[in-house]
DNA sequence: GGAAGGACCGTATAAATATACGGTATGCTC
DNA sequence: GAGCATACCGTATATTTATACGGTCCTTCC
């Protein structure tokens, strides 16, 4: 479908995005190739134009787009802010200060592009029973309200903890998945950091 | 760190990149807040670049640069190539047909570029004892020889499991890592497909 | 009360940028 | 051999684009 030129030029716009985060400009593309001319780059535009590799907004700079990039548009860039007690509160957790950040699907965890979601990485086995092991990190979503058997990041008394919310007599508790913890938190005070929405493991080399 | 009002424009810029492909220009900023001017943009964005949230290069257009950029240059496309049993073998596993593919962080989950890596989704419990329940996607690195203590994606007898991958008596076995299945399988012939290299979970809402 | 930073406006402008126009040359095909 | 697509060149140019300069208004902080 694609001659061997107009491809090379196609895979160079590829890796120029990929690398720099824009398309090249034209004259970019002309320098790459050494045409001496700006006009031979126009021609091969045209030519992926027509053949729908690529889209251009006229009179714009930088005006290429490619035509299957919106594939990764789904993607968000999720904080991990730092470290969750799953075991006994500690108050070294959710701290905002951003050490880096999880590039992730945002529908395939079902995060709200508007809210704000977050990363923890965990400390503690007090979730094994529901498969949340030390190390992993669990992704959140802030600013919503649990339904009884959500897994949260919950703030008792100035320390956040991950554990699953559930109704016992009308009233909210934090339950633990290990038996070796005290299976329920008496909550006086409480307040919900985030909801559970998925986990990411890596195996340790 | 950043003003509320930097903040909006760097989340701004973020999107149209996500969105677009690349970063907006100073006067698609200027049109998305309605200033009436592009040197207030102007301002904006050299605070931004002092504080090390964007970097500029002069005398280009389009010139933003989101400083976190390399980091999602990382990513490659996972293909989902199946379901993989994770308790009886099974001959319904990891078939060639890409249904769908998840964008990954290579260097977070320790893929190579080169290699083939894929991922399949766990039906049954035979490694809950390992963290990994019904319905995960596993990560896989195909192409590669397994150290013993990893969990593998193995073809026995034309069938298809997951299980860990160690050694007895100098033989290789794969063993489950659930009490109701056999410890240990024993092997004839094998072959591993793919070795483990982490796991997604998603709540399911 | 002055200094500093943030958030804007209006105008001006050098440089970057995409593209049009008119060429040449080559290979393919009907 | 005419027609067509590809692959290039040189030049010209209307726009786009980023940024400089000189302002105003406000808040915060010592």
């Amino acid at each position: 479908m694609l001659t061997t030129r107009q491809n090379e030029i196609l895979q160079f716009i590829r890796r120029h995005q990929a690398e720099q985060g824009v398309t090249p400009t034209v004259a970019e593309i002309q320098k790459e190739f050494s045409f001496s001319s700006p006009a031979t780059v126009s021609d091969h535009l045209q030519a992926l134009e027509r053949k729908g590799s690529i889209r251009r907004q006229a009179g714009t700079a930088r005006n290429i787009r490619l035509a299957d990039f919106s594939r990764s548009a789904d993607l968000i860039n999720v904080p991990l802010l730092g470290v969750i007690a799953a075991g006994f509160p500690t108050a070294t957790a959710a701290e905002a200060r951003p050490e880096e950040s999880l590039p992730l699907d945002a529908a395939l965890f079902g995060l709200a592009r508007t809210g704000r979601a977050f990363a923890l990485r965990v400390r503690g086995d007090s979730m094994v029973g529901a498969g949340i092991h030390d190390g992993d990190l669990v992704i959140l979503q802030g600013g919503g309200s649990p339904v009884p058997g959500d897994i949260v990041a919950a703030l008792i008394d100035g320390e956040t903890t991950l554990k699953r919310y559930v109704m016992r007599r009308g009233k909210p508790v934090l339950q633990a998945e290990n038996p070796q913890y005290p299976e329920l938190i008496p909550v006086e005070e409480l307040m919900i950091q985030g909801i559970f929405r998925g986990l990411i493991r890596t195996a340790r080399p």
